[in-house]
RNA sequence: GUGGACAUAGCUCAGUUGGUUAGAGCGCCAGAUUGUGGCUCUGGAGGUCGUGGGUUCGACUCCCAUUGUCCACCCCA
């Protein structure tokens, strides 16, 4: 047989109320505040990606689906961010009043080998908000992630971690002052982190070997070289939160692995789920608009992976839908008892009513059977003598108890 | 890309040092006197033991390869 591609997923009917349940509160929350919600191609250019993404990433030198299209070459978006962007800078939306709010749900494709809470096709919610560069703008942001976590239940079980990365001014500063520290290092590193320190030296910050977490720990923090202006952003964040009552550490680790990242980064974390804990992460992406052609724009937004939400609340016994179950079960005996079975299910379900009958052709015990197994609240039984007196029982299957209807005109409490 | 574990009915799993027609529970279907569910009982369907080689008189059981799944590294949501 043919099988699904590693890494996708099918989601069942027993499994997407979960999903609409936890959309539809993204989409309430996200709408309380303002955001406005955004569909985007499934694939772009790919250098859409390669410069708002970054090209020293993992995620675009070796994680993209990335084809051929006549003379163009063009990638399965990997997150939303970029997208967004050059929909936001392609509809001219930067002349609007600012600032300019967006959200999605929607997949995303990374080619990855997968593990518990990484898909190769994987959900997300994603957030977006642009022209707003006041910690005001990053403590909304983030309330709106720590908002959806608390209605699930979450919020007891995740950990806010911010941290500022600098900006354009102070960044380089600090890279400098990390290249420093580790550079006479380098021997007792781990040999990614040898990699890391050429490549992207602030996720020398982020080792989990020992060895060089311990090293890291002593490193210079970002927030001791933030310039004054990065500084008073996070201080003024810190302020915020702590006015809001949202929870928080600053950890200095958080780092964030892709390029357009600047500033304030943040991250939930959910412990208990396996190795990949992040179900929220995000930042504030002050170049990004402009590097990819826009006005000079700051923006600042998060991503959420929907499956990491769904292994968190399985692992807290988090259920909060019920199943759907129908206020009616139409057993019938016989042809002309099966059709009037059909008239009366249609003339409930034109009222709103979720009715079902019998579709498999079963006797009537197996009928009354499956109505039990699927849960219905009540079964009517015809049969060719209800057809001539128009009258039949209504059994209430809780209670057992049958009442006498007009099959005609008998309704549902 | 690197490493580890696992692959037996629809699902969860047994299967003794390799030895006759491969098992259980759950689920599914059908019955237990005539037109009524839940409990119980009985019966039934369903597996080329992931796939391909090899060792052997004989392989679900041992060896090799391959594919897939899971977990971790890496990276990220």
């Amino acid at each position: 047989m043919i099988q699904k591609i590693k890494g996708t997923m099918d989601i069942l009917p027993d499994e997407t109320p979960l999903f609409r349940y936890i959309e539809g509160i993204m989409r309430e929350e996200a709408e309380k505040c303002g955001f406005g919600e955004i569909r985007l191609p499934t694939f772009e250019l790919t250098e859409l990606f390669v410069r708002g993404v970054g090209n020293t990433t993992d995620v675009v030198q070796k994680e993209m689906y990335t084809f051929m299209d006549g003379d163009d070459s063009i990638s399965l978006r990997p997150e939303g961010t970029a997208g967004t962007v050059r929909a936001l800078i392609e509809n001219g939306k930067y002349g609007d009043a600012m600032p300019q709010k967006y959200y999605y749900i929607m997949s995303c494709f990374r080619h990855e080998k997968p593990q518990a809470g990484r898909t190769r096709e994987f959900f997300q919610f994603g957030v977006e908000m642009f022209g707003a560069e006041t910690a005001s703008a990053d403590a909304t942001v983030i309330s709106l992630a720590y908002a959806v976590l608390r209605r699930l239940g979450l919020d007891s079980y995740v950990t806010l971690h911010i941290n500022s990365i600098g900006c354009a001014e102070c960044r380089p500063t600090y890279k400098k002052a990390l290249t420093d520290y580790f550079g006479d290092k380098l021997p007792s590193l781990c040999e990614t982190c040898r990699e890391r320190f050429a490549r992207n030296p602030l996720r020398l910050l982020d080792c989990k070997v020992p060895t060089c977490a311990t090293i890291a720990e002593a490193a210079p923090k970002t927030v001791g070289s933030l310039c004054e202006a990065c500084a008073k952003r996070f201080d003024a964040l810190r302020r915020s939160l702590d006015a809001m009552g949202i929870p928080y550490v600053v950890d200095s680790s958080i780092v964030r692995g892709l390029d357009y990242y600047t500033g304030t980064v943040f991250e939930f974390v959910a412990e208990g789920i396996g190795a990949q804990s992040t179900v929220c992460g995000g930042g504030r992406y002050d170049g990004l608009v402009a590097s990819l052609g826009g006005p000079d724009l700051s923006g600042i937004g998060f991503g959420m992976g929907l499956t990491r939400l769904i292994l968190a609340l399985k692992q807290h016994g988090i259920d909060p839908v019920a199943p759907v179950k129908p206020r009616l079960y139409v057993a019938s005996l016989g042809e002309a008892a099966a059709t009037e079975a059909l008239s009366i299910v249609e003339r409930l379900r034109r009222e709103g009513v979720y009715a079902e009958c019998d579709l498999v052709g079963r006797s009537l015990k197996a009928q009354m059977k499956y109505a039990d197994k699927i849960g219905a609240a009540y079964t009517l039984i015809i049969g060719d003598n209800e057809i001539e007196t128009g009258k039949a029982n209504l059994r209430n299957m809780a209670t057992s108890e049958q009442t006498e209807v007009d099959i005609h005109a008998f309704s549902l409490e």
